[in-house]
DNA sequence: CTCGTTAATGACCCATAAGTCAGCAATTAT
DNA sequence: ATAATTGCTGACTTATGGGTCATTAACGAG
């Protein structure tokens, strides 16, 4: 006769329990957000998320795992794969990437795990081994690629491949902070970018 | 006969409470810290707390302008006595003082603003005007100040101070999350202020 | 169509922590 | 000395929200 007040889907319950979680704490932050808002988003009961996982805190950690796997594998592919030179990729898909980085999930995770990280060590301790560092090989991989090549010389920038991620730091921040005072993000990115090829161009 | 149980010292009280308000929320956060627990750093009872500060927000907000007061403004002052040439001026005192902020209070009020900043707008716009704003027109009086003296040549840098400013972020925040991975922060920033000296240069 | 299994509910419990206030005692005034 | 003032205390109230669990009902098996 009437629908069924309910449907079992254990399969997708824990996906959509966390993507509810990704857009509630990207609007309040940790703390703030409550466990039942996040089972209100997802179209369930507060019971039923408690089901999935254990606690807030463990939900936080799927959150964080589930936005940030994928990502970094897939640009060390392309650069594996690509036919560019090197001053090219930067200029492109890499360019591309670091542009795309401060209107992603990703930075949302980024300020999540500024505010939540340090009382989590083994949360970045995770992202770390799978993000960040993952993130500076890849650069590095290009940069002395280059230089085998001959379009580079040999610099100090070899050994600070952060150089290259600064200023998407701080458009991650900027922009979560001051969304209304401008600032092109994209131009402070090409720029660096710019810096730094007429630095180790040979 | 025994010494008195308190005394009444109502002139340093709000001082020495925000001193220990800064401890607390520098290592457990804002929204972790018990206000209790301030107190007792204090060593005062919760009920004098609300005696000074209505709300614990209040407090927050008192913890940043407390800290965040005088320094800018320092080192606008030293801009504009300096007798150092543009160069030595940026070698010399600012790459100091850039370099001495991952390590400092203000790191430490960087990151609750990102972590808390989102749901206080009113601390954001005071924090900008009082500090950003500051810090960014000091930059650009630098460089401009070199321009004109013939020592640097005009570039797209003029207009994007925060390219001094983005490794001293990526500092703040690898320090913050990643201590135990080691970064040359002090490096970072040297290099970052070469690059763009090498491209200013006239 | 049962009946057993278990996904799902939502009312409940209770620890926590922000904020209050009646009274007390350190100062200051007389 | 005594009284008036007020800085200060700490036990209390209250709301909030994380986490539980007895119960319900969707669904698949036979």
């Amino acid at each position: 006769m009437s629908k069924p007040r309910y449907q079992r889907r254990k399969q997708d319950r824990p996906q959509e329990i966390t993507e509810a979680a990704f857009d509630a704490f990207a609007e309040k932050g940790y703390a703030s957000t409550r466990v039942e808002e996040v089972a209100k988003r997802a179209g369930v009961s507060k019971g039923l998320l408690y089901l999935y996982f254990k606690t807030k805190e463990e939900l936080f950690k799927a959150v964080v795992r589930n936005v940030v796997v994928r990502r970094v594998d897939a640009l060390t592919e392309i650069v594996e794969t690509t036919e560019l030179s090197s001053e090219a990729f930067i200029r492109g898909p890499a360019s591309t990437f670091l542009k795309e980085v401060p209107g992603s999930p990703v930075a949302v995770i980024i300020r999540l795990l500024i505010s939540e990280g340090p009382r989590h060590p083994d949360l970045l301790e995770y992202y770390y081994n799978n993000v960040v560092s993952k993130g500076l090989a890849v650069i590095k991989r290009i940069v002395s690629r280059g230089i085998e090549r001959g379009e580079f010389r040999p610099s100090v920038v070899d050994d600070l491949p952060h150089l290259f991620l600064a200023p998407v730091m701080l458009s991650v921040v900027w922009r979560s902070l001051f969304a209304k005072k401008a600032l092109d993000t994209d131009k402070l990115i090409d720029t660096q970018l710019e810096l730094l090829l007429t630095h180790i161009k040979a």
